[in-house]
DNA sequence: TCTCGATCGATACGACGTACACATCGGAGG
DNA sequence: CCTCCGATGTGTACGTCGTATCGATCGAGA
């Protein structure tokens, strides 16, 4: 008998593997288990918690066993980031491009703010719930008289916006909780000697008159959205929609 | 005699011992020495490589020897990015906040896109060379107007997009890199598998227009530049400036 | 010359990712 | 109902990592 239509397992994506139709039947592992409880993981302790060890450990199971479903641990972060990128739920309940680019950029930084390990991890793997993100903005914009390149160029300029942004924000809160501060006045204390002497250089006057001057240093939703409602300007503005 | 006004070294900032007068007499290392040592190693294969013993093997020394200078590899990622800052070279020769963010930002990138690895660090820890960017920023701004909160939301909406948008790029860099693909029509017949097994669920039906239309999926400075553009076109018409 | 603090080396420990061979389960074919 | 086989989970082991600890060694001030 010639080769069967069934492929070799570990040949097939981790995708294909997620929506094959027969889940197998011992699985008491499954790649949803798996993922749901990395994530979790990385949500109470950081991405440097989650560990083939541990992730075993908390699905009660021996330390290889994740490895039939996972081909190793770049590949258990990528189920990870599609798990997490399925929480957006775009929906289509608007036309106006604008509007909509606005609510996937809000949703974007609620959820990576939720889970911030997402941050540390690979962009543009070519996962399903990663797709439709890009599937949804474009097909607001279709219609506007922008050329395909244009459109995907709006999609990249407001998420590179909003990673950047979120990235420093996350970045912040991941320092204030390393060293226990509870508030920006608390950080700015325990910032403060390190700062002084950053300060005493004489190098930074300008950033000095910033500190003394500043009211919403400790407002960073406010700064998002400003710059956020700056980048769908300039968007609007030049590209003429 | 009471207490020396000399501190324990070990209670000091990374950048107050780096900055103190005298280097120390034996002096095989320095913390220069290490930045560059540990610079190249991962310029030259990646951040992951740059272990502790890799690079004490580099600087012809036993693998705890950085120890001294360093007090802890976290603390050497610090070092690596202050280092790399420092060639970002900011210069005052120009007046105009619009050409210098335009400067700014693209050489950024180039910075960036010369050590890949830069884009996996913390961002705004408090560096002296990080911190001239600030600086050098809200001096340019200085004088259209501008209270000091927005100020720094236009240097954090500039700096953000550009973070986000070289992030991407250096993703699809390292991506191809790991697969050995030189091109990007190499690329896409690696990705074809996956990326048809996709495109066959039918959800997608913009993005693979997008696919077929599209002409400059693979200019990526032409990708950087108009949004960039965007951004401070933006920028320049909300705030007035 | 002697001493003392700053450097650097040697050794060791626990945790990590994962290769590999083995045990075990459950359903299909007789 | 039995048997067998592939899919699933286990046990063990190896090499590498970050780094704690302590001892050796060097240079300069007394």
């Amino acid at each position: 008998m010639p080769s069967q239509e069934k492929q070799d397992p570990a040949k097939l994506t981790l995708w294909e593997r997620l929506e094959r139709p027969a889940p197998a039947p011992r699985a008491t592992l499954t790649p949803q288990r798996i993922a749901e409880a990395a994530v979790a993981i990385a949500d109470a302790e950081g991405l440097d918690a989650v560990t083939m060890r541990r992730l075993a450990t908390e699905l009660g199971v021996a330390p290889m066993a994740a490895y039939r479903y996972v081909n190793g641990k770049d590949e258990l972060l990528e189920l990870m980031t599609d798990f997490v990128h399925g929480e957006l739920s775009l929906s289509d309940d608007t036309a106006d491009w604008r509007e909509a680019m606005r609510t996937l950029a809000t949703r974007t930084r609620a959820v990576m703010l939720k889970h911030p390990w997402m941050i540390r991890t690979v962009v543009l793997v070519l996962t399903p719930n990663q797709m439709a993100v890009p599937e949804r903005v474009l097909s607001t914009l279709d219609g506007l008289g922008l050329d395909a390149d244009t459109m995907m160029a709006v999609f990249r300029t407001v998420t590179s916006y909003v990673r950047g942004a979120v990235e420093s924000e996350i970045g912040l809160e991941q320092i204030m909780r390393e060293r226990g501060w509870a508030s920006g006045d608390e950080a700015r204390t325990g910032l403060a000697p390190q700062m002084s002497w950053l300060m005493g250089t004489g190098r930074y006057p300008t950033y000095r008159r910033y500190l003394r001057e500043a009211t919403r240093k400790d407002d960073p939703q406010w700064q998002f959205e400003l710059g956020l409602d700056c980048v769908l300007d300039g968007v609007a503005a030049r590209l003429g929609i």
